[in-house]
DNA sequence: GCTGATGCGTC
DNA sequence: GTCGGAC
DNA sequence: GTCCGACGACGCATCAGC
């Protein structure tokens, strides 16, 4: 382990990205395979890889508390060190004491011998072993101990990168795309077939082991092996997102969260962006997705999802659903992210929560179907085995009631939820516009299936889970903020532009895909809090708690720490230090002299702050210093743009 | 059994 | 999710 | 164009302490 953390200093040290590549090869040519591929895991900043749902549930708190006694130093020196390092790890390694000779227990509890005796013993693989005991433990107590263990057998410069990747967090300027440049460069294999077969793997130990046996070709994809997910850019403007690509295909961009459906006839089995299981929180929806002709893995979002009309509001939700249904003869739409923020990391789930925040899974890609990886083929022919697959879909699974088959089988494909008005719009507007593609390619409100009714018993409820994303065209700025409107009408949150030719790019977020959302109108706030960072910002007030006016008070209604160019934190650090009216060690309350532009994408009720509001991610759009604290503006405000979200 | 602190994963 | 900075 | 680091609010699960 030791040369593992020389190797990560020596790459700490450098900015530029070939070094640290070259410097990282060179440490995995020097060591075994196997050895290698755990510090491969390591240096991409994780204690385990990818696929593996074990976390240690250890955090900054319990390793201060732990640092703090074996290094016997007092919270103010520790707080001292935390002052210049910016980093928890950083501070370890400066503040442990050097054992270089080894202590009084030189011997494990159990008699094996002490690490720190062996030396050898220390190699990432004992170090993850160590890593999985802790994750295995149950309570702070337990898991404190094992890490007390683990820090006491080795050197300061070790326990410092432990401590990193315990939190989670390397800070050296390398992650996980860097480290496949190294393997490529270490054995000498091109960089595009480590990324593919990381890609496909899920593991970058898995994947360093393939290449330091030149068989990279031989990683396959396995089912119910999460992979990375094709991620969007933020487009400017419509004018903008068409400078890609001129004829785009369009969906609504779905506030909810993004989902990996892997399906094998009746096995179907849900995973979230960090290729975590989620299957257990949403257990209605696996039936939705079974019975397809075909192996099969989607891509799409979990939405919470209201089957109701305006009349008929469902019990508990009236304080969520913030925005009224523009259709009455909607029978469903998607409910803001709130709702389904209850449902997120359930373990169990409960009827009555089934019932208050009902969910569906909205379909909008596939990658996988049959045997055959499909990530080569434009999204154009994507489209189209997604509809197959739909199509093809057997009747549902055998629990389902013999009435609710005949009904589900024999309804019409007709689309009477939200989307059927823009279907309608997009129609007469957007499809008469379109490019070379025919019309039959490109998905319908036909594909919008089982959502036509309103389900009365939860068997129903379950049959209506599954939304095939409607797709739309537009080729000009003016289609496509008509779509925008739209979509925006209907709950959503703005638009995923996607090029119709564009492949499917695991883990990667190009230019294929733009996402489009327009900014709710900005606040002038007054800081009234200023906080030391983490990191490269320790030693600057970089983040910011702003409030708004109420009569002559202020009171606060988020924080915020980007947007600010350094140059800036620096001189409002300055300010700030020459202004503070009571100094709380890493925070400090201010003057409320500064004035603020803020930028946000949402409004939620908080506990959090003393307006009993929040903003959804908080930026700083520039300084204010032509405005007087008196000209911010004041709650009423911030209360009434609340209140205009729900449209 | 309740509450607050902590850790984690979602956006 | 957001952003600025470095390559 | 791409990667990296430094950060926001929220809700759930778990555990310690009452």
């Amino acid at each position: 382990m030791l040369r593992f953390a020389q190797t990560a200093d020596s790459i700490a040290a450098t900015t530029k990205k070939l070094e640290k590549i070259r410097l990282l090869a060179d440490y995995f040519r020097s060591v075994s395979v196997d050895e290698a591929a755990v510090a491969a895991v390591f240096f991409s900043g994780r204690p385990f890889p990818m696929w593996e749902e074990a976390t240690l549930q250890v955090g900054g708190s319990l390793l201060w508390r732990i640092v703090s006694e074996l290094s016997g130093r007092s919270e103010a020196e520790l707080t001292t060190a935390y002052r210049e390092h910016g980093d928890l790890g950083a501070v370890t390694g400066a503040v442990l004491p050097d054992r270089e000779s080894p202590s009084h227990h030189e011997n494990w509890s159990d008699g094996r011998p002490h690490p720190s005796k062996a030396g050898a013993e220390s190699t990432p693989t004992a170090i993850q072993q160590a890593f999985r005991s802790i994750a295995t433990a149950r309570g702070p107590a337990a898991k404190g101990a094992l890490v007390r263990q683990l820090l006491s057998s080795i050197s300061p410069l070790e326990a410092k990168y432990i401590i990193k990747i315990m939190t989670g967090d390397l800070r050296i300027g390398l992650k996980e795309s860097l480290v496949e440049e190294a393997i490529a460069k270490a054995f000498g294999v091109p960089v595009k077939n480590v990324q593919r077969a990381n890609m496909l793997l899920g593991d970058i130990g898995e994947t360093l082991k393939f290449a330091a046996e030149q068989r990279l070709a031989a990683a396959k994809m396995r089912l119910f092996h999460p992979i990375g997910f094709m991620l969007a850019s933020p487009a400017e403007s419509a004018e903008d997102a068409l400078a890609y690509f001129q004829n785009a295909w369009v969906e609504d961009k779905y506030d909810g969260i993004r989902a990996q459906a892997h399906c094998s006839g009746d096995v179907v089995r849900f995973f979230s962006r960090t290729r975590d299981e989620i299957t257990e929180s949403f257990p209605e929806l696996p039936h939705a997705l079974r019975g397809l002709p075909r192996d099969a893995i989607l891509d799409g979002e979990i939405m919470a999802w209201s089957y109701l009309t305006e009349e008929d509001p469902p019990e508990g939700l009236e304080a969520q659903a913030s925005s009224p249904v523009q259709s009455k003869s909607a029978t469903g739409r998607a409910l803001p992210f709130g709702a389904l923020q209850q449902r997120l990391g359930r373990k169990k789930v409960s009827e009555k929560l089934m019932r208050d925040v009902p969910v569906t899974y909205v379909a909008f890609d596939v990658f996988y179907a049959g045997d055959e990886l499909v990530i080569d083929r434009p999204l154009r022919e994507r489209a189209r085995i997604l509809e197959q697959l739909l199509a093809e879909q057997k009747p549902p699974h055998h629990r389902d009631t013999e009435a609710q088959r005949r009904k589900i089988s024999s309804r019409e494909p007709q689309a009477k939820l939200d989307f059927s008005f823009q279907a309608e719009t997009s129609r007469g507007s957007v499809a008469e516009s379109r490019g070379p593609m025919a019309e039959s390619t490109l998905p319908t409100t036909a594909d919008v299936r089982r959502t036509t009714n309103f389900p009365t018993t939860d068997d129903e409820r379950h049959a209506t889970n599954l939304i095939r994303a409607p797709v739309f065209q537009a080729s000009s700025p003016a289609e496509l903020n008509a779509l925008f409107d739209a979509a925006q009408a209907r709950g959503n949150e703005g638009l995923m532009i996607k090029d119709p030719e564009s492949f499917y790019t695991p883990g990667r977020r190009g230019k294929s895909w733009l996402k489009l959302k327009r900014e709710m109108a900005t606040l002038d706030v007054v800081v009234t809090a200023a906080e030391y960072g983490h990191g490269k910002r320790i030693g600057v007030l970089s983040d910011y708690t702003f409030a708004v006016r109420d009569g002559d008070r202020l009171l606060n209604i988020g924080k915020a720490c980007s947007g600010l160019t350094d140059a800036e934190i620096a001189e409002m650090t300055k300010w700030f230090l020459d202004h503070t009216i009571e100094d709380q060690g890493f925070r400090r309350l201010v003057e409320p002299k500064i004035v603020l532009e803020v930028a946000f994408n949402n409004m939620m009720k908080s506990d959090r702050h003393s307006s009993g509001y929040a903003l959804r991610f908080p930026r700083i759009v520039r300084l204010r210093p032509d405005k007087l604290p008196e000209e911010a503006d004041t709650l009423a405000r911030a209360v009434e743009l609340f209140k205009s979200q729900g449209h």
